[in-house]
DNA sequence: ACTGGCACTCACTCTGACTGAGTGCCAGGT
DNA sequence: ACCTGGCACTCAGTCAGAGTGAGTGCCAGT
């Protein structure tokens, strides 16, 4: 059955009133806060095909109505305009974010904000190593077996690695094997990686074969593979917002989600190649212990190019169009700051 | 007055049985479940006195006992032995932290550990920049103005920094910045470099004064003024065990404090020289927020020397002997995992 | 197709009675 | 001087029952 205009202005005030006021919302109430121009009853009528399409549920019979996940699809998918940020909020994000003086800080900074603007959890993946591209490889020599293996991307990472070499190594050696590891991969993806770093063996004089056969498998296993993938967390404490309304008993479950790497990747780590914004609504993000939340992400970069996620989790019970607008623009700003580095 | 043997045999068998039971104790079940060699009506006198003296406190007039902070504090400074570890657990810490590939990863492993073992939030300061050494700095030319200052200490921590030069650099000036640098600062705590960094523009040839004054003001501010701490958290899951029977509605503030690095830094920074071991029991540690929670922190490094403090942080009604000997353990295999590397 | 009216449902709140763990005190015993 | 048994008292927690009111579903009327 087709939901006709006025069942869906009906189920769009259901949301937007749940959101406000956290509690079932009544035809009464209803048709006194928004100006349809038609009594309770007929909204009542309109409730209950809403309610039987799986729209809205009641808490008890003789309760207002609360929306569904399904519910807040349809609000998220048709119903809703992102609301454009005010300019205060725009000027406030520029401010804060342009204080930062490098990568640690922009992220820091970045996740803290996005956590107080949406009052929500917030989540920034570091720039992810597999999508930032090589600008230096530093090796600097530890032990006569032992090289530290220091990787400075375009987005600022920093990562290091200490290797455990086969046979000692002359300085000399160092910086041979540095002059071609540059050499070949400066100016590379990580992603793009594997084949270049295969090949380096193949460009180092026999001498040095072994030694470079290790560090490419080195490189190859943390850094391209495994990507060691770096993730900031903030406003764990909105969590509690509201008393222990939201979550009652589930807190738990949720804080030891996001304790785990693997899931917040899951969650909020970069897949498109754009940085479309994507919303995950109740179980829609396939966690069970998350099925009582919401994830809003988006992917962020310099210019069109994502190179890691970040957004924010909340009760489903959330305002989408402000939580969007947000995350959107924070991103934005995050993107526009690794584009100037 | 001076409390008697028994008195105190009262004491900490009520703080035993409430850290147990989470539950006021009365004197019946006292007797019953401990064997003191006296009536119940005796112990309710001499929990009179406890009482009267601070030690204990009613929640109401028909409740049993429950220890105060002062009650704690006596109960940790005299009534209590630290649990030894068992051989099982010595195994399980050793086997767990045994298997870190690098600083990040050991003190990740670290803090969830101690969270694990301990069911508390666990805090593992990385290894002080100031109070580690300086293994190696590198400096890596960016762009013809800029300069990505790599700093790697012995405790395996890699620090960097973008700086921007007041004027254009060659390649033969990065090196020469790079070797005196070096050669004044190797070897050195970034605690005794002021003077060291102070004197690095002394030591080089007029035309990369105006650099070097830069990087000196650079390394200066950010690395060992500001010395740039970082923190590792976990377990914060654990502030909900029980349900919310333990701090039940103040969990937010209590979050919203172990979000900031400045007071996570003054409850677990390493302040002393030494590896002592420090209980802080509800308001001592000074942070009014944190005032129904306990602090149990202690120094960490290779040998004997201090490089970082980390510790958990608990509801005041803990096991302290418990908690104290699993965060000396663990502190002791890190400090030893450091010394190895 | 909408509206007003009406009976019904049921979470929530308030009340009062009851229960029982625990105390304080006192008089008597060792 | 110290310990013990006994007794009256206190008070949080629980349970049942009544009352309240927001909200619903349905139906007859416009």
């Amino acid at each position: 059955m087709a939901l006709d205009e006025r069942k869906l202005d009906v189920l769009r005030a259901i949301v937007e009133d749940y959101v406000a006021t956290r509690e079932p919302v009544g035809s009464k109430a209803l048709v006194e806060r928004h100006n349809l121009r038609v009594s309770p009853a007929t909204v009542r009528n309109d409730m209950a095909v809403l309610e039987e399409e799986g729209y809205l549920r009641q808490p008890h019979t003789s309760a207002g109505r609360v929306p569904t996940d399904r519910g807040y699809r349809l609000f998220v998918d048709k119903l809703s305009r992102i609301k454009p940020l005010s300019p205060a909020e725009r000027r406030a994000i520029e401010r804060f974010l342009l204080g930062a003086v490098d990568l640690d800080d922009v992220v820091h900074r970045a996740v803290r904000l996005l956590a107080q603007l949406t009052r929500q959890v917030a989540v920034v993946q570091y720039p992810s190593l597999a999508r930032s591209s090589v600008r230096h490889l530093e090796l600097v020599l530890m032990s006569t077996t032992r090289l530290m293996l220091v990787m400075i991307t375009d987005t600022g990472r920093v990562e290091q690695r200490l290797v455990e070499m086969p046979c000692t190594i002359t300085t000399d050696g160092v910086l041979e094997l540095r002059r071609v590891i540059n050499q070949k991969l400066v100016g590379n993806r990580l992603i793009d990686a594997p084949d270049l770093v295969q090949a380096l063996v193949e460009e180092i004089t026999p001498p040095l074969r072994a030694q470079m056969s290790t560090l490419s498998t080195v490189l190859l296993e943390t850094l391209v593979e495994h990507s060691d993938e770096r993730i900031a967390l903030a406003g764990t404490a909105n969590l509690t917002r509201g008393g222990i309304l939201d979550f009652q008993g589930c807190l738990r479950p949720i804080l030891e989600a996001l304790e785990e790497e693997v899931i917040l990747l899951k969650l909020f780590g970069a897949v498109e190649p754009t940085c479309i914004t994507r919303v995950k609504i109740g179980d829609e993000n396939g966690i069970e212990d998350l099925r009582a939340t919401s994830v809003v992400s988006t992917g962020y970069g310099p210019g069109a190019t994502v190179v890691g996620g970040m957004g924010v989790l909340g009760p489903t019970r959330m305002d989408y169009p402000g939580t969007i607008a947000t995350v959107r623009a924070v991103a934005r700003y995050v993107g526009d700051l690794l584009a100037q580095a």
